[in-house]
DNA sequence: CGTTGTTTATTGTTGA
DNA sequence: TCAACAATAAACAACG
């Protein structure tokens, strides 16, 4: 049973809350929710999910983070409006505003603001996914059989505005990557092909290493031969303070830094809204945001899941993400929304979910009663009914994810 | 000279 | 806790 410390819940909320406010004073913050924002259509081309929605687990698989944003990026979100489709953009948009189908009686309505993590467009959301997942994304979306590295400096920047404000050191470790990696293999350049430098593409041996373009391969993968020590860690192993100099020649030739500065502050200071990530991809498949996967024994596993992810989780939820079903034209697709904080109090109270629109709730009161009281929060999930019921024959289409649904009865999730 | 490709070192993260 | 991996930084050579 996962509990929360509260203070830390307070503390986590504060945190958020703050991150929002500058956001909106800086002007990069909500972003307006318009299509040309909030869609993913710039990787309409690029073909990421399978027909299997389940990644394998255990070592050498995408992470939880990299699951996720596979499934952002697999689904055409033309419907990021949250709730109701109403609001403007710039409007702050609120949870629970859906006047047709409100929230449970017994959970108290809160407005809860709406952050959405645009990757195209927001420089400081730095994409959840490792550099071969970039480079595997950019040569799939070239669909072309070989790309130069410059064409694959071009796409991440084009998709991913992190990357194109970002120090330019990623590009070394992106070059560093194709070099390493055995899954991409270097095809030589032709003498009348005028780029310079070869090109690259991903090595057929190795092509069931990615999964939707993200990469899956660990352990295999890199090219340990051929003179590469980059992965050894002689740094621990030897320790280098009782290396011989004879035997770190770079260390006392180039009296290289001991200390790393970190450029990349944003994992390192948002790991709260990643972790919640996870949160979001177990939730995202109990409620239908990912709904292959809602079957009987899926949605078990996605309610272990669940549990188990907020298990781990020190925080409580401070911030949930998913994506959104809109049922409009009997088509679901889906849109990210980050939302801000929610958890549970220990009360007793039963919260169930009507609708996709309506999810886990409100308690921003209970938050704070609990925070001030330092009791914690226990979040169980009870019963859950089947979402909506699809129709078998839904499918991909140019990478994304549409699912004809002929009755969407409400799905229910009843947290105790 | 800028780009490309390789290599080494260091540090952070993650899973067993 | 530790090993393996990912990310980052830097140096350097080759090439156009």
């Amino acid at each position: 049973m996962p509990v929360f410390p509260m203070p830390r819940a307070k503390r986590f909320k504060v945190d958020r809350l703050e991150m929002y406010l500058e956001d909106q004073v800086q002007g990069s913050g909500p972003t307006p929710l318009d299509d040309t924002l909030t869609s993913l259509h710039w990787l309409q081309d690029f073909s990421i999910l399978s027909s299997d929605p389940e990644w394998p687990s255990g070592p050498g698989c995408p992470s939880s983070q990299e699951q996720l944003f596979l499934r952002r990026l697999g689904n055409d979100s033309p419907s990021s409006l949250a709730v109701g489709d109403t609001a403007a953009p710039g409007m702050a948009q609120y949870l629970g505003s859906d006047s047709t189908v409100g929230p449970h009686p017994r959970i108290q309505e809160q407005p809860i603001p709406l952050v959405e993590v645009v990757y195209k467009t927001d420089p400081k959301v730095k994409p959840p996914c490792s550099h071969a997942s970039l480079i595997c994304m950019a040569m799939q979306a070239s669909k072309q059989p070989k790309v130069t590295v410059s064409t694959i400096f071009k796409w991440i920047t084009e998709n991913f505005c992190y990357y194109k404000h970002a120090e330019p050191s990623w590009k070394n470790s992106i070059r560093q990557t194709l070099s390493r990696n055995k899954c991409f293999r270097k095809v030589p350049k032709q003498k009348d092909e005028p780029s310079k430098g070869g090109f690259w593409q991903i090595d057929s041996e190795y092509a069931d290493m990615f999964v939707n373009g993200i990469f899956k391969g660990r352990t295999r993968t890199l090219r340990r031969n051929n003179g590469f020590q980059g992965y050894q860690d002689t740094a621990r192993t030897s320790a280098n303070e009782d290396v011989s100099p004879e035997q770190k020649p770079l260390l006392s030739k180039n009296n290289r830094r001991t200390t790393r500065s970190t450029k990349t502050p944003l994992l390192a200071t948002k790991p709260d809204s990643m972790r919640v990530d996870i949160l979001a991809a177990a939730l995202e498949e109990v409620l239908g945001g990912d709904c292959s996967t809602l079957e009987d024994s899926d949605l078990n596993a996605a309610l272990r899941s669940l549990e188990c992810e907020m298990e781990g989780m020190q925080e409580p939820i401070g911030e949930l993400g998913r994506w959104w079903g809109d049922v409009m034209n009997q088509q679901l697709s889906y849109g990210y929304m980050d939302l801000c904080v929610t958890t549970m109090d220990g009360t007793g109270n039963v919260a169930e979910l009507q609708t996709p629109q309506h999810y886990l709730y409100q308690h921003q009161d209970h938050l704070n009663e609990s925070s001030v009281s330092g009791e914690g929060a226990e979040v169980k999930v009870d019963t859950v009914t089947v979402p909506p019921t699809l129709d078998p024959g839904f499918g991909l289409s140019e990478g994304f994810f549409t699912a004809t649904c002929d009755h969407p009865p409400p799905p229910t999730l009843t947290v105790l």
